[in-house]
DNA sequence: AGATAATATTGACCATGGTCAATATATAAA
DNA sequence: TTTATATATTGACCATGGTCAATATTATCT
């Protein structure tokens, strides 16, 4: 039986939190070093680890904080319709998945868990993303032949991929939105073209 | 203008290779360490960061080598036809890509160069993965709709997606190739079902 | 309150990737 | 061949993430 947490060590997290958050917004993801956000906690280098597993893990949380924020901003709204509306309603959550290179390896690493016991909060946003886009898929079905599941697995892996050319030096010619745009047109109305 | 290379850096080069591939055939890519592949090469470490930028990039010339090779075995045989052979075809290259969950973190991070001039293995080979499914779709065009390439691309975004979800401690209950089956089976032949 | 067990914190220490001024070697020019 | 210039190599050193036995604190039991 797990016994209840520690007044002390919920505000030991949370000025870790604090420091981190601090350190991201002066450095960025990439830049925030553990030895800093230690110091201005005011703690042992040896607690970060306490309560962290690695810097990643950190990491997912405060990514994870900023994904789940954007995907309630983005479920906010009308349920979109059509390839253009969808785009649009995830432009924020798409917007914080590519805010730096470095957070977007750290995703997609995150992305799925390798162990049950270990899904966090951007295991857990993936988890969110396919659900609402499998809601709105299902509310006004662009198919007929494909369940809204499927359908929503492949929204993501195509804004996956129109992410990913976002940071390559090729293909910049067109944008993030406007590739998506041209996958999902294929994908959701097959044979219109 | 640049003076063609000494013989001794190419022999230095191979060094490192060799001891590189010995490295990784004991420990794995993820477990080979710079300093045991300096130690077998015979080479002090600063002369391994005068060759590689970094580990990484080391890692892009070995990985790269195998994706070019099973890449080729992919384009040996006859032109496959249908989900069904595609999968079968490209079989080897996803094998290799999934080998070790941090070969693919390499590739994916990889797969678009940042700057042209720093055009990996790995980004070359994402080049001839997408011009040869390109080509194989234009010689059996599953949709008329759509042309080759951007169906190609969305072969890509389908394998990424099947092959992360592999590192995955949920979705297990299906297989990569199986579950790939059903993503080209959505987006070769809509209304089929 | 005092004794006991569980939990949290500490900081010296380690592992590993990476840097760079100094040195050595190879090539080109005289 | 000698000299000058470009290139390659070296290894001590650094930066950063991460470990763990020792210590301190908190909660629980009598």
């Amino acid at each position: 039986m797990a016994r209840k947490p520690q007044k002390r060590t919920l505000q030991t997290r949370e000025k870790l939190l604090d420091a981190a958050r601090a350190a991201v917004a002066e450095h960025g993801f990439e830049g925030a070093r553990v030895d800093d956000i230690v110091a201005r906690a005011g703690v042992a280098k040896g607690t970060f680890f306490a309560h962290f597993r690695d810097k990643d893990a950190l990491m997912d949380v405060l990514i994870g904080a900023q994904l789940a924020a954007a995907m309630e901003a983005a479920q906010s709204g009308p349920v979109p319709r059509g390839a253009k509306e969808l785009i649009a309603a995830l432009a924020p959550v798409h917007d914080v998945m590519t805010c730096e290179r470095y957070v977007f390896d750290i995703i997609l690493r995150y992305s799925g868990a390798a162990g049950i016991e270990q899904i966090g909060p951007i295991a857990m946003f993936f988890g969110q993303y396919i659900n609402a886009v499998a809601r709105w898929l299902g509310a006004h079905p662009p198919r007929a032949d494909v369940d809204p599941g499927l359908m929503a697995e492949g929204v993501q892996a195509f804004a996956v991929q129109a992410m990913a050319l976002t940071f390559c030096a090729l293909h910049q010619e067109q944008s993030r939105d406007a590739r998506l745009r041209r996958y999902l047109d294929a994908w959701f109305a097959p044979g219109a073209g």
